[in-house]
RNA sequence: CGGGGCGUAGCUCAGUCUGGCUAGAGCAUCAGCUUUGGGAGCUGAGGGUCGUAGGUUCGAAUCCUGUCGCCCCGACCA
């Protein structure tokens, strides 16, 4: 370059200034900028290195109205992201490098469980969505439009049909099996409702992965390497999960578990024992019920007039909750007939309408209307098992707290009468017994050895066996070695990016920002000059191109800015480790060294700064 | 989808109840000067059809109606 001081000249009183720092477009071919010294030209990759004058980024001083977790807030306030519109966010080039790094975790221990990166489209043909079912299944969260020529289409909202339709494409032999294939890869979801800026939005990155087998066994010797690549992951990015056995829906799968960062924010409600020794998601939780065994007493009716609800009954009557028996009526739809459900628990616990979904294998229950129950002979208010009809479109489903104890009272179908003493088999019968209780904080755990309580957790992974769900729906085979079709058995396994990036401010930070983990740091040093002196210049520019050259990630805030505004935009930038050159500290040849984590800084000599550097990131 | 709240400058908000001059402040941005260790000071500048459509009125950011958007609680969530 000809001229060394082109464009920019900042001020006719502070002319050395051009001279310290003046940074320009490089040769335009190499998408990099030169920073000018009398050191000579230094010149900066964008990949490794940035200057924040150059950086397409914006701070907020105050935290954008709506923004409450602090996950939410320090994304914006750090201009990490920018919100679009509701569920909808755009990633800045400073958050964006946060989640290449999430990736490189990811994909390294994706390869370390022999997976297969592949890239999967985003919009799929309706067609592939019946071939599996699902396309019934699923409500308005999956996207449907058509195309320009009329083709019903849908936007993915995640991709076990586009798998399946690959994996029977390539799959012939029994010996290419297992394999697993995974991607990193946009879905969609019309979420009724996104919140919590990250944590629930509508389009996100998610890398999902999928394994096929020949059998159960592999399958499950798989999924036990899969959950632990899972632990990996999250400790590299810094979160300690609690992990609980989830429900697995209508995905017709067997056993799942979710891997939950504890929040108060949380949308999921999860049940742990005291000791630790279960955990699992409320949805499916189980607990031990307590009941006293009673002799049957004889069935007797009662006036409950105008007491209908369990308090009121109860009350009247002068007995506990848990001597009485609820009924919970749904609609459901069975077989294509229209069906009343009829759950009857003891007063005191609730039905868990997803434990009633899974065991009736149906994709929905609606609270059954009024004229529909008393189309049954039951009396809304009044209702119970005892007179009641048996009708095939009549699903009586008895609690074990309900089956399993005595002499409880409930409705007489009969309008302002209740009875007492009703006792299962004597009174009523179902074949349908179990377990249909939502578990609350307080109960016995499953082994009776301890207290349940309960904490609300975001879903940050999860990991699912889905068996032959697919495949069989799918048509996906092989040929054993007596050259029979058989289908595989899959497993999926889930974690969404953007959310975990939020998951990782969750976990760390204060209250002036994040305090990201190294692995996952946009960069690896913040540096920062302090005075525009010629020789404070000189210094971070030859610092930075030796760090660059080093393979360090360097952020250097060049800005002729105030200390105080550094400092804090370095708070919300969240870099392990802050690096400020002055010009008092460097009369003695130190520079401040400050890790995010820490409080007070420390002098270190300047030419120890890149060994001590080796020390801060041994593994870089 | 039910309940609640909010839409005024890039961001945070005042003004709306009780209609009335050219629609305001702080922060941010641009120019100049000063300043330089935890979000500086002074001077000047740019930036808003007050979400939108209609209505009432001599006159609407303000009142009425519709509509769109955003946030929170709930329902929902492979």
């Amino acid at each position: 370059m000809a001229n060394p001081y082109p464009t920019g000249w900042r001020s006719k009183s502070t002319p050395f200034l051009a001279k310290s720092l003046q940074v320009t477009p490089a040769d335009s071919h190499h998408g990099s900028w030169q920073l000018w010294g009398s050191l000579g030209t230094v010149r900066i990759f964008y990949h490794l290195a940035m200057i924040v004058s150059k950086y397409l980024l914006k701070t907020l001083r105050e935290s954008p109205s709506g923004a409450e977790l602090p996950s939410h807030i320090f994304l914006l306030r750090g201009g990490y992201v920018k919100q679009l519109a509701s569920g909808l966010y755009s990633i800045l080039p400073l958050g964006k490098r946060v989640l290449n790094k999430i990736e490189r975790i990811i994909r390294e221990e994706m390869d370390a469980v022999e997976g297969q990166e592949v890239d999967l489209p985003l919009v799929q043909p309706s067609e592939l969505w019946m071939e599996s079912g699902r396309y019934g299944a699923i409500g308005a969260e999956l996207l449907r439009f058509k195309d320009r020529s009329e083709h019903h289409m849908v936007l993915a909202m995640t991709h076990e049909e586009a798998i399946t339709d690959l994996a029977r494409y390539v799959l012939s032999s029994y010996k290419q099996l297992p394999f697993m294939i995974w991607q990193f890869k946009l879905k969609f979801r019309d979420e009724p409702r996104s919140r919590g800026g990250l944590v629930r939005v509508r389009e996100f990155v998610m890398k999902d992965a999928y394994s096929f087998h020949r059998n159960d066994q592999d399958l499950d010797a798989y999924y036990q390497r899969m959950y632990k690549a899972y632990e990996n992951i999250f400790q590299r990015v810094g979160i300690k999960p609690i992990v609980v056995k989830s429900d697995t829906g209508i995905m017709g799968g067997k056993i799942a578990h979710e891997f939950m960062l504890e929040s108060g924010y949380g949308e999921d409600y999860l049940i742990i024992s005291e000791d630790g020794s279960y955990s699992a998601n409320q949805e499916i939780a189980e607990f031990q019920r307590v009941h006293a065994k009673a002799v049957p007493l004889a069935l007797e009716k009662v006036a409950t007039p105008g007491k209908q609800t369990i308090e009121e009954v109860s009350t009247l009557l002068g007995i506990k909750p848990e001597q009485t028996m609820k009924a919970v009526m749904f609609e459901a739809e069975q077989d294509k007939r229209r069906c009343l459900v009829l759950a009857l628990i003891r007063g005191d616990l609730e039905v868990s309408d997803v434990k009633l979904r899974n065991y009736l294998k149906v994709p929905w229950l609606l609270p059954a209307a009024d004229d529909f129950i008393r189309s049954f002979g039951a009396v809304p208010g009044y209702a119970g098992p005892v007179g009641l009809k048996e009708r095939p479109d009549l699903l009586v489903l008895a609690d074990l707290s309900v089956s399993e104890a005595g002499n409880l009272v409930g409705g007489a179908n009969e309008e302002g009468f209740h009875y007492r003493h009703v006792n299962f088999l004597r009174d009523f019968q179902t074949p349908h017994c179990g377990d249909f209780a939502k578990a609350q904080a307080g109960y016995l755990a499953p082994d009776g050895k301890s207290v349940l309580r309960a904490v609300r957790g975001i879903e940050i992974g999860n990991i699912f066996k889905l068996g032959t769900k697919f495949t069989q729906s799918m048509n996906c085979a092989y040929l054993d070695e007596d050259g029979k079709h058989q289908t595989p058995t899959m497993g999926c396994y889930g974690i969404g990016l953007g959310r975990l990036m939020a998951a990782a401010i969750e976990t760390s930070h204060d209250e002036f920002g994040p305090i990201w983990p190294k692995e996952i740091a946009p960069f690896h040093v913040h540096l920062l000059n302090i005075g525009r002196e010629p020789e404070v210049m000189e210094t971070c520019a030859k610092l930075m191109s030796e760090w660059e050259a080093a393979g360090f990630e360097v952020l250097f805030d060049d800005r002729d800015e105030r200390p105080g505004v550094k400092f804090k935009d370095a708070d919300l930038w969240g870099i392990p480790l802050r690096l400020a050159v002055g010009k008092k500290g460097l009369a003695e040849g130190m520079v401040e060294w400050k890790p995010r984590r820490e409080k007070e800084f420390t002098k270190v000599p300047i030419g120890e700064l890149t060994s001590r550097l080796r020390e801060f990131y041994p593994d870089h």
